[in-house]
DNA sequence: ACTCAAGGCCAT
DNA sequence: ATGGCCTTGAGT
């Protein structure tokens, strides 16, 4: 007979499911518990160098039956659900031991803790897993998901910096943490901060045996062939549509991460408590989480614009915004929105979200069109603040370097493309993103800011159906504070608020004075100003038209 | 001696 | 090209 306690002491590795296809787990591999296939998948990808193309529209479906029929998709999960190319050797030794051992180790440890939790507790069926029957197996089981998290974010070697970006300024000082951060680590959050980690836990002990190549000389050299396989952002450069070289993006790097390993170790505990974890998974905003685009698009889009613009500093920051605002109004208005609802559309998502709160919520025709019609206010209010969280995320995370190449060889500063062009605002950006960092910014942090910017008060051009508005940035706060929420993000959020605010302002008077006339009628950015620069709106404007 | 994630092999 | 099984070898 087998015991409870079998159970939890020996987790076994049948019941778990490859994050990526959904086959049976065989161990990690690259980073992830996985499959045998996609183990075999991402080795020979990454040693062959193989370049795909989606002959779709880059988000087919991947699973168990399907996994042959798209390479790039399929690869792009591997990637996206945490495996990490630089686990595959360049030397093709066979045998021993790599720097990743100790993760798996406490990633195991982790599940173990995990999985003890939830035998030995009643835990309630909660909503999210009695509304998405569908969606509880495969990647986006608590266990992997969290796996992910983890690894994403694991401390880099000083020789392995394929994706630390991130000049002085961005680094923790010291090891201090306020009462304030260590609840939000104690609640998880700040496990996401490099820094906080490596004390925690240091990944690379001088006795672990470093892969047998090196990457320092590419990453303390200036320019960074970004076509190479070196870290999920960089590989983004394989595919067609964001094809880089290194002479048209550059990234500042140094070694200072290896001396603040040294910091004094704190007690951080890494592991959500039970009620955590539980509310982490089912609230709103982490199935908000789900609807989020994809993290490596900014990268692409500065790619893209990097090789296509003509080589002006602004011309440069106001067409990724351009690009960025795009995929906002797409995100914002069709499918993309919520689509992981299974309910198509904003307003539907936003109800199905709503009633899932509160069941005896009614929604009028009346009420959807006015969100209708709120949206265009709601996306004119928001669209700047939303573009510096969505570029401050990559960077935080190390996705995204510190500054652009042009195709005339000139620098652009990543703060410059996020500040919209308005360079007197860069160094408190940069400011900002030291101190998101500090706290552990997350994904699910970003997630909210990305909703509350959305779901902003509207100040005196208040939103037609404003108490719906006010209710779903209600949900989203409240989900929010109960797994990892400080004040000190909702101060930051605000302070993003008003460099937003400036760089519009900023914008607007280059507008005014004939300065942006190199863009014609169908830009959004400039829709987006006239807007801003008239007090009364005149109708809908045409993006928002179905 | 054992473990287990690397790479390799080869039938499909 | 895929994926199941085999071999290897540093770390424990």
């Amino acid at each position: 007979m087998v015991g409870v306690e079998t159970v939890v002491l020996k987790p076994s590795l049948d019941s778990e499911l490859c994050p990526v296809c959904g086959d049976r787990v065989s161990g990690y591999h690259y980073g992830l518990l996985t499959c045998e296939s996609c183990k075999g998948f991402f080795k020979r990808t990454v040693q062959n160098k193989k370049q795909y193309q989606c002959s779709a529209e880059a988000d087919c479906h991947v699973d168990k039956s399907c996994r042959k029929r798209c390479p790039s998709c399929r690869f792009q999960k591997c990637i996206a659900m945490g495996m990490k190319m630089e686990a595959v050797r360049t030397d093709r030794q066979r045998g021993g031991r790599n720097k990743f051992g100790s993760f798996y180790k406490r990633d195991r440890a982790h599940r173990l803790q995990r999985s003890a939790m939830r035998v030995n507790s009643i835990v309630p069926n909660h909503a999210a897993t009695s509304f998405y029957p569908d969606h509880q197996v495969s990647s986006s089981t608590p266990d992997q998901s969290s796996q992910i998290q983890y690894f994403d974010t694991q401390p880099k070697s000083p020789t392995l910096s394929s994706s630390t970006h991130h000049p002085n300024f961005f680094l923790r000082p010291n090891g201090y943490i306020s009462e304030q951060d260590s609840l939000a680590a104690l609640l998880g959050s700040s496990i996401d901060d490099p820094l906080l980690r490596s004390q925690a836990f240091p990944m690379y002990p001088s006795t672990i045996k470093q892969e047998p190549f090196e990457y320092s000389e590419q990453f303390l050299h200036p320019h960074i062939d970004y076509s190479a396989f070196h870290s999920t952002a960089n590989y983004a450069a394989m595919i067609p549509t964001a094809q880089v070289t290194s002479a048209q993006v550059t990234s500042t790097t140094n070694s200072g991460s290896a001396s603040s390993r040294s910091s004094p170790v704190l007690p951080v505990c890494p592991v959500p408590t039970e009620k955590t974890v539980d509310l982490f998974y089912n609230s709103t905003l982490a199935e908000m989480c789900k609807c989020l685009p994809d993290d490596a698009r900014i990268f692409r889009m500065i790619s893209k614009v990097s090789k296509t613009v003509k080589p002006e500093p602004l011309r440069f920051a106001l067409d990724v915004a351009e690009e960025n605002l795009k995929e906002l109004v797409a995100w914002a208005k069709t499918d993309h929105f919520f689509s992981k609802l299974e309910t198509g559309g904003t307003i539907k998502g936003l109800q199905f979200i709503l009633k899932r709160m509160d069941p005896k919520l009614h929604f009028t025709e009346n009420a959807s069109a006015a969100i209708m019609d709120d949206q265009m206010n709601l996306l004119q209010a928001s669209w700047a603040t939303i573009h510096i969280i969505d570029v401050s995320f990559p960077l935080i995370k190390g996705e995204l370097p510190v500054s652009f190449k042009m195709s005339n060889n000139v620098d652009v500063n990543t703060g410059f493309i996020a500040m919209l062009g308005h360079s007197n605002n860069v160094a408190r950006w940069a400011d900002i993103v030291n101190r998101l960092r500090q706290l552990g910014f997350s994904r699910y942090d970003y997630c909210a800011f990305r909703f509350l910017a959305l779901f902003h008060e509207q100040g005196e051009r208040l939103a037609k159906n404003q108490p719906l508005v006010n209710s779903v940035r209600h949900q989203v706060i409240q989900s929010w504070r109960e797994v990892q929420c400080t004040n000190t993000f909702f101060e930051i959020f605000e302070q993003i608020r008003s460099l937003a605010s400036a760089s519009q302002e900023f914008l607007c008077e280059r507008y005014r004075a004939g300065d942006l006339e190199i863009y014609n009628s169908t830009s959004l950015l400039c829709e987006m100003l006239r807007t801003h620069h008239h007090t009364v709106t005149y109708g809908a404007p045409t993006y928002l038209v179905r």
